[in-house]
DNA sequence: TCTGGGGTCCTAAGGCAA
DNA sequence: TCTGTTGCCTTAGGACCC
């Protein structure tokens, strides 16, 4: 255990959401949900604003929408969080070659072996000037949390939220430790939770009073161990800079269950298809293929087969997902199918019959290839405007998708830059002056001012600087019903909210 | 209007080989 | 040659995380 919190662990603030406050200035200040539009979608994350309602991350968005109806409803656009985060994780990789990312908004960082960090001040002072660079560079807030290992570190940045620092001092983690709830360990869900408040047990102490054999007898060999250490605030895992993909695999959730079994199988196929495709992405061939099902109760099932081989071939994966499917009963329906390939190995170890065997197929693929992961129909098929995103016309410049339906799409013209919301517009789904567009960057970049990223240490940016306005949202929460101008809600095609 | 999508890791049972 | 042990692989399911 090291004698200095130099583990970092930052957590950006509600980013997706935040960074559609950022792009899109009318949103500032009020509740945003971002997550599936559709009948089963969910909330993947809200702003501060939508969870004083009491929306949060993993609700049915219908249930979101009971609870804040008027907040602004938009679909995730990954594309554009993951420009953002990449230039987040450069600032850490700044810090340290130690840096390991959990997602696109989290990620823990080894300041002592990037030399940032070797004491108490230091990591600080270290932390301090992250979430400036972070603020400079992207103009969102993230949260920092300095601990001597991973696990305190994510339970210091979980209580600096939103838009703070927090140290915990070696020495002091036991007894910050000791009264938290057992759900504060990571590992520890709502299942195990139940286990052992069954048994009990439901702080960190009453854990470490159990004793190991007492908890491995609970949940097992492995989390048993494990669960002890870390109530006793025994954490050494250490910051792994590069970690290998285990498993690549794709799923749909259908908007109404599937009873046609032909239709499955066709499914079936897409999957496989376009599972293929990210496998081939990455560079990657696997052994085994799992098919998954999710029936219409929810239960929920998988089927594997694993072959001689690795294979990236389409025709190979799609198959055995066929065969795997005939050992599945649909009857009644299924709201999920999956496709998914493990057992990866880096190249191909393919004979040649198989590969010959499988370019027809895969020319196949290709053609639908485009369709598939920009999520738009291709021509003629109506144009899709999904709520959220990006848009151009030729008349009033760049802006955003509030909604569209019958026919329909409103669209707000403003930018990151402006201090203000922008016009609204509508237009016919079918306009030619009207087409999609790139996200515009959030901060028009000055050079010079970084401290963290510029690898030396010089103070913090000056305030001077202009940035697009930082989210207020973060700052505060708004006392005011974080609702939309009326203009934006309830009309036709329910404002940036719900479908037609 | 109940419950996404992409992952990781663990457990347990049966088959099989050293 | 037979038996018991050990360990690995495969398969299915479940918990957890963001």
């Amino acid at each position: 255990m090291r004698t200095a919190p130099t583990i970092l662990h930052l957590d950006m603030d509600a980013f997706f959401a935040s960074a559609e406050q950022a792009s899109k200035p009318s949103l500032r200040g009020k509740a945003v949900v971002v997550g599936g539009l559709g009948p089963r979608g969910v909330v993947a994350t809200a702003s501060y604003e939508a969870r004083v309602f009491g929306v949060n991350s993993a609700m049915p968005m219908a249930q979101a929408r009971r609870l804040a109806p008027n907040a602004a409803y938009l679909v995730p656009r990954f594309g554009f969080y993951r420009s953002i985060s990449e230039q987040v994780m450069g600032l850490l990789r700044a810090l340290s070659p130690l840096v390991e990312p959990l997602s696109l908004d989290e990620a823990f960082v080894d300041l002592e072996a990037g030399g940032a960090a070797w004491d108490d001040e230091s990591a600080r002072l270290a932390g301090a000037r992250l979430r400036a660079d972070i603020r400079a560079v992207t103009g969102l807030t993230g949260s920092v949390g300095l601990a001597a290992s991973k696990m305190l570190a994510k339970i210091a940045s979980e209580r600096a939220k939103p838009d703070g620092l927090v140290v915990i001092e070696p020495g002091s983690e036991r007894a910050l430790l000791g009264p938290l709830s057992v759900r504060t360990l990571p590992g520890v869900g709502p299942a195990t939770g139940d286990h052992l408040r069954r048994a009990g047990i439901t702080t960190v102490d009453e854990i470490a009073e159990a004793g190991e054999d007492e908890l491995v007898r609970l949940v097992g060999k492995a989390h048993g161990h494990a669960l002890y250490a870390m109530a006793l605030a025994h954490d050494e895992r250490p910051v792994v800079a590069e970690r290998e993909t285990k498993s690549v695999s794709v799923e749909d959730t259908y908007d109404v269950d599937i009873h046609d079994r032909i239709r499955v199988g066709l499914e079936v196929q897409r999957l496989a298809d376009r599972c293929v495709r990210r496998l081939r992405g990455a560079g990657l061939s696997g052994r085994t293929i799992v098919l998954k099902v999710r029936r219409y109760d929810f239960s929920t099932l998988t089927r594997s087969e694993t072959l001689r081989g690795p294979t990236d071939d389409p025709g190979v994966v799609r198959e055995a997902a066929a065969r795997l499917l005939d050992s599945v009963d649909t009857t009644g329906g299924v709201r999920l199918l999956g496709v998914g390939v493990s057992g990866l190995a880096d190249y191909t170890q393919e004979d040649l019959f198989a590969q010959a065997a499988g370019e027809q197929v895969d020319l196949l693929g290709e053609e639908h290839a485009e369709e598939e992961e920009s999520g738009e129909q291709t021509a003629p098929v109506e144009r899709r405007w999904p709520a959220g995103h990006d848009v151009r016309h030729s008349g009033f410049g760049h802006g955003w998708v509030q909604g569209s339906g019958l026919g329909r799409v409103t669209v707000r013209f403003e930018t990151p830059e402006d201090a203000g919301p922008g016009r609204v517009r509508t237009f016919r789904t079918d306009d030619p002056e009207l087409e999609p567009a790139e996200p515009l960057p959030l901060v028009t970049r000055d050079a010079g001012e970084l401290t963290a990223a510029s690898g030396q240490l010089v103070a913090p940016p000056p305030e001077n600087r202009r940035p697009a306005d930082p989210p207020a949202a973060l700052a505060q929460l708004s006392s005011e019903p974080a609702s939309l101008p009326k203009s934006r809600s309830g009309r036709e095609g329910g404002g940036a909210t719900s479908r037609p």
